[in-house]
RNA sequence: GCUCCCAUCGUCUAGCGGUUAGGACGCGGCCCUCUCAAGGCUGAAACACGGGUUCGAUUCCCGUUGGGAGCGCCA
């Protein structure tokens, strides 16, 4: 099964464990490979280390798969299933056995256990060193099924030279006989990675530092195997905006939830890619440039912290970039994922940036309280025509940093009459705005037999403004409370040109009345 | 505790012995303006600390401090 690797083009692979969703860090490692291989002409492939039967199941595998479809992120072949090649894992651990590079070790895990123990008490490092790496296996007790552990050489150095860390020595004293082999048979990952790693022709490894020291133990199985070793690649972590490891903690982690809150696959991927990695003082980089300046030598070794600030504004230039009809397919594809009764019950971390997604759910909850998903919002916004609302969205895009802000701010197309006004709008409606209110009354009766688009309104309502000496903000301000709700909005005339004659007017009057 | 890794504005980063230490996000101010944005101009903001090496250290070496990762019959 080995890829034919065509002269010294890479092949690559990005390997998740099923956990349910693909982490926002295992996507930039993806994204790193990815990457890299589309750069070099080579290969990148899917392996799920599945070998846990524990935590696998189809949903995991699919979430995983789909969040990388999303991102754009496309592999060569089929994923592979490590667990599907666990026979052959057996074999190499057999072949292991066969040359006396690895042994069956008897020790009990209450033994292991309390050796690990007493090492920590005397400050030693937490290593087993097994009895059975040199006794008789005929001294075997019978009633113990061994586990297989490689005798991993007990005098010199262990040498990772990685392409982001550099040359990391580890002293081959600190690493103890690792298990390859369960005693129910099964092989153990750092086995399995290596097998699968050497069988499908993987020539270079970028994945993240934690693997650092499996990476001293899987290159111990290599030359045990007398395998050629792949080159390394291992790239600092994620961490959140405290500087601790991401977790649930720090809000969303797996890409679905920034796919649900509205963010671009090439923004994400922008921004991603800048996690680590940069080319001289670019920021926006099309993803033909990252493919032909993208390397593993340029990742940086420090780890870096998200930003959702940074994401937003990045997220806000590719959207302001994004032809319109590609916007409202983006929105179809968006919305489905949104479920604004569960993001309602969200309490909101106050230390947290304001999230989209959330202020989205709570508008629509307060206009039409009857929508509860996305689904019934997109049928609400079809039922009124999505012509309409990619009318809306040149003014829109300008002032959008996520899909749902786009589409929060698109909610007035779809308000249903009497329109609830914030309280913001109230008070532009309200005694103060009383007079206003006549101003605009009177001015709807003149500009009824102007043509119905924006730019000949704007003349109009302009003209009238600066005729009766108004302020143009004075009639503005409150047309916009009467047609919106919202005392924010793209500019009142592209709203009224939106939301057409009949709706405008009836809006207006409605509000006045 | 042991092993390994890291350290430039609040954040992401450029820098690769001699720079007024640059850019971006965010923040402040001004302009534009029907609101909010976008855009333009502009301001504040960093080389963690201590020793070396060197004519000269942000840059090279050592240590300290502070972060992080790993130490499973998990992956």
């Amino acid at each position: 099964m080995a890829e034919t690797a065509t002269s010294n083009a890479p092949v690559v692979r990005f390997a998740p464990s099923p956990t349910g969703y693909l982490h926002i860090g295992g996507a930039r490692t993806a994204l790193f490979n990815w990457l890299y291989a589309r750069g070099r002409q080579g290969k990148f492939l899917l392996r799920i280390e599945d070998t846990d039967r524990e935590r696998n199941n189809e949903q995991a595998i699919s979430a995983i798969l789909d969040g990388m479809k999303w991102l754009g992120l496309e592999w060569d072949g089929d994923a592979v299933s490590q667990f599907a090649r666990a026979d052959r894992h057996r074999e190499v651990a057999a072949e292991l056995l066969r040359r006396g590079a690895a042994y069956r070790c008897y020790a009990s895990p209450a033994e292991i256990d309390a050796a690990r123990e007493k090492a920590k008490a005397e400050g030693r490092p937490q290593i087993f060193l097994s009895p059975w790496r040199d006794r008789d296996p005929k001294d075997a007790p019978n009633d113990v099924k061994p586990v297989v552990r490689l005798k991993a050489p007990r005098e010199g150095e262990t040498v990772v030279e990685d392409h982001v860390q550099g040359r990391v020595v580890f002293p081959n004293k600190d690493l103890d006989d690792l298990i390859i082999l369960r005693s129910d048979g099964n092989p153990t990952y750092n086995l399995a990675v290596v097998v699968d790693d050497h069988d499908m022709g993987i020539t270079h490894v970028v994945r993240g530092a934690d693997h650092l020291t499996n990476a001293a133990r899987q290159t111990q199985i290599y030359q045990a195997m007398g395998w050629s070793i792949p080159e390394f690649a291992h790239v600092p972590l994620i961490h959140g905006a405290d500087g601790a490891k991401l977790s649930k903690r720090h809000g969303a982690q797996g890409v679905e939830e920034f796919r649900a809150m509205g963010y671009l696959p090439a923004a994400l991927r922008n921004y991603l890619v800048r996690l680590g990695w940069s080319h001289g003082d670019d920021e926006i980089i099309s993803t033909e440039d990252l493919i032909r300046w993208f390397d593993i030598d340029d990742i940086n070794k420090s780890p870096a912290r998200l930003d959702f600030k940074k994401l937003d504004d990045l997220n806000g230039h590719y959207i302001r970039n994004t032809p319109d009809e590609e916007l409202v397919r983006q929105v179809k594809e968006m919305l489905p994922h949104l479920d604004f009764a569960q993001l309602a019950s969200i309490a909101p971390d106050p230390k947290a940036p304001p999230r989209a997604d959330l202020a989205l759910a709570r508008e629509v909850q307060r206009q039409l309280p009857a929508i509860a998903t996305g689904i019934e919002l997109s049928e609400r916004f079809a039922a009124k025509g999505w012509n309409r609302f990619e009318r809306a969205i040149p003014a829109l895009k300008e002032r959008s940093k996520t899909l749902t802000e786009l589409v929060n701010g698109a909610l007035f197309i779809i308000a249903e009459r009497p329109i609830a006004p914030d309280d913001k709008a109230a008070k532009l409606l309200g005694s103060d705005g009383r007079a206003s209110n006549g101003t605009v009354l009177k001015i709807l009766s003149e500009i009824l037999d102007s043509d119905w688009n924006a730019a000949a309104l704007e003349t109009r309502i302009k003209s009238y403004a600066e005729t009766h000496g108004l302020k143009l903000g004075s009639i503005a301000q409150p047309l916009r409370a009467a047609l919106t709700g919202r005392a924010v909005s793209p500019p009142v005339f592209d709203v009224l040109e939106v939301l057409g004659r009949d709706e405008a007017l009836a809006r207006i009057s409605a509000s006045v009345g």
